[in-house]
RNA sequence: GGUGGAGUUCCCGAGUGGCCAAAGGGGGCAGACUGUAAAUCUGCUAGCAAUGCUUUCCGUGGUUCGAAUCCACGUUCCACCA
């Protein structure tokens, strides 16, 4: 039904290959989730996310709730009716809403109430609810409600959303009732290492089938982030499978899978690309920058993806003309970097030469480098 | 040929005596984006030895302490009338 099979661990990080194995089908690890919040990956038609190598995508409680409504995704038959994608899906609770629209949001012991960003009316989003939402939702791994705060923030605060976080995760595992439905925790507690310690630790306690790494990437310096998970992912159980929400820039995916992460999820590839950045080997591409108006080159050599089979001039014509295929064909290239960057990543593994294979690519993605 | 209207910085367009190197768009250039309120947002866009100076608002001349703004002539465009 559901199991994670560890079937490598490098010997010099504590990198990871496995196996995901769900109801609806499995999931090499370390793997990258693309992010389709109103069960959409935007612009991204399901033939060509598979082409990327797409395996897991992620949908959202709060915004699937507001609409359609997880009603009628549950009239259709759930995620994978409504949206046609037959794979995997993981829904995010809401929790990442209560930081990115706090300030339409408050928060109670109880749960969340937010103020619709739609039409402004109050949705309730209690870990109860969320977890029955999800469940009409229908996705393969559903994550508990928790309480995502922004960094830095006073110690007293990011203390008291990591203890309302167990919390909430306990009543979320006793609300829990889908069969074909696994429920993944989040380890909440900011940068801070004995908070991580003891809020892994407690849910560990509570025996979920999977964790997952939350708060991080919301506004510390990656080096921080990083830190952070050298010591709260070794608290997690090396037999189920890590999730590191959120994360990341090329660069966080390989870091985080060398500090033994296995699934990651973001909305970088997918947003920047809808913003003319192209993610490759060499660094990041703005497609918009002038000098690209003649570049006849792919954008990538090597890439199997269809933006890589016209030039660069073309690709940066399609964004100043604000033609739809720009964002499509950028989107559906970063994508496909990042899944085979994963893909290359678990080679690495399974080779024993993970540490070399990072070395190799110490990729600046800060500047730009056009190949 | 006559009458009326109009010519503003790359483009469109506001401005009708000083607070104007000149609103606002567009275009151009650059940057940002990490469990998606994002096909979005931000900055720059006359020049320079630059807390100031120089050259601009069709052209030339004039009025005025001061003109994109007022006057005269010229010029181009538009509308209508012949």
């Amino acid at each position: 039904m559901f199991s994670f099979e560890l079937q490598k661990t490098d010997a010099t990080t504590q990198a990871r290959a496995g196996m995901l194995r769900t109801v609806h089908g499995e999931v090499a690890t370390p793997t990258f989730m693309p992010v389709g919040t109103v069960g959409s990956v935007k612009g991204i038609e399901i033939r060509q996310l598979e082409e990327t190598g797409t395996r897991i995508i992620l949908g959202n409680t709060y915004h699937l709730t507001l609409r359609p409504g997880e009603d009628v995704v549950w009239h259709f038959g759930g995620l994978r009716g409504f949206t046609g994608w037959q794979g995997p899906t993981l829904t995010d609770s809401g929790g990442f809403q209560l930081f990115s629209l706090a300030k339409m949001t408050k928060i109670t012991e109880n749960g969340a109430v937010f103020r619709s960003h739609i039409d402004g009316r109050l949705l309730d989003l209690t870990p109860e609810k969320a977890v029955e939402i999800q469940e009409a939702l229908g996705s393969t791994i559903a994550m508990v409600l928790d309480h995502v705060v922004g960094l830095p923030n006073p110690e007293k605060v990011v203390r008291d959303a990591m203890e309302r976080t167990i919390r909430w995760a306990k009543r979320c595992r006793d609300a829990h009732r889908l069969e074909n439905q696994v429920q993944f925790a989040i380890v909440q507690g900011g940068l801070d290492r004995a908070m991580r310690v003891e809020c892994a630790g407690r849910l560990v306690e509570l025996d979920f089938p999977g964790y997952a790494v939350g708060g991080l990437s919301v506004g510390e310096a990656p080096e921080l982030m990083y830190e952070t998970l050298d010591y709260t992912v070794p608290e997690l159980p090396a037999r189920k499978p890590r999730y590191l929400m959120g994360v990341g820039t090329p660069t966080d995916l390989l870091e985080g899978v060398a500090r033994g992460i296995d699934m990651f999820d973001c909305v970088m590839p997918t947003r920047n690309g809808r913003n003319a950045m192209a993610f490759t080997d060499f660094g990041k591409v703005r497609l918009r920058n002038a000098k690209y108006q003649y570049d006849d080159r792919p954008l990538e050599d090597g890439c199997p993806c269809p933006a890589c089979r016209r030039s660069r001039g073309y690709l940066r014509h399609l964004f100043i003309a604000k033609e739809m295929l720009g964002p499509i064909l950028l989107s559906i290239h970063n994508i496909t970097y990042y899944q085979r960057l994963m893909t290359r990543a678990r080679e690495a593994i399974l080779a024993g030469n993970y540490a070399e294979f990072v070395r190799q690519r110490k990729i600046d993605f800060t500047r730009e480098n056009d190949g």
